[in-house]
DNA sequence: TGTTTGACCACGG
DNA sequence: GCCGTGGCCAAAC
């Protein structure tokens, strides 16, 4: 596990974002208390290599879609997190705080709700 | 081998 | 409330 890049790190999280939610990068870089949210972006955009990791549900703090412009084929973004379940408007998540999700939640879950 | 940029965020003016 | 700067670490040139 000690052998695991930052990249592998944040594509764990990233793979555990449940479906119909969406967390920032700010949030997965605070949980692995490491580096900074940049190597998140970086992570992130290295992610295509990496299968399972849902990098649609990965936006800045703004809840803007960052990434848009990386991802094959125009809207396919926002077309990903509308099917989701997740309103977006202009590149935008709408309500954004609240489809929020923190990677400390798989701490302690178990509380439903 | 050194410099520059990068899917960012927080703070200060 | 908006704009500018610093910080972070790694990959690309």
């Amino acid at each position: 596990m000690a052998d695991q890049t930052y990249y592998e790190l944040v594509y764990q999280v990233v793979r555990q974002i449940p479906r119909g939610r969406v967390t920032t990068y700010g949030a997965i870089a605070d949980y692995l208390a490491l580096g900074s949210a940049r190597m998140v972006g970086w992570a992130l955009h290295q992610s295509f290599a990496a299968e399972g990791v849902p990098a649609h549900r990965v936006v800045n703090r703004k809840g803007e879609l960052s990434g848009r412009n990386h991802f094959p084929g125009a809207g396919m973004m926002q077309q990903l997190l509308e099917q989701e379940g997740i309103p977006v408007s202009e590149n935008k998540v709408v309500a954004f705080e609240r489809y929020f999700w923190h990677p400390q939640e798989l701490d302690g879950f178990r509380g439903g709700r």
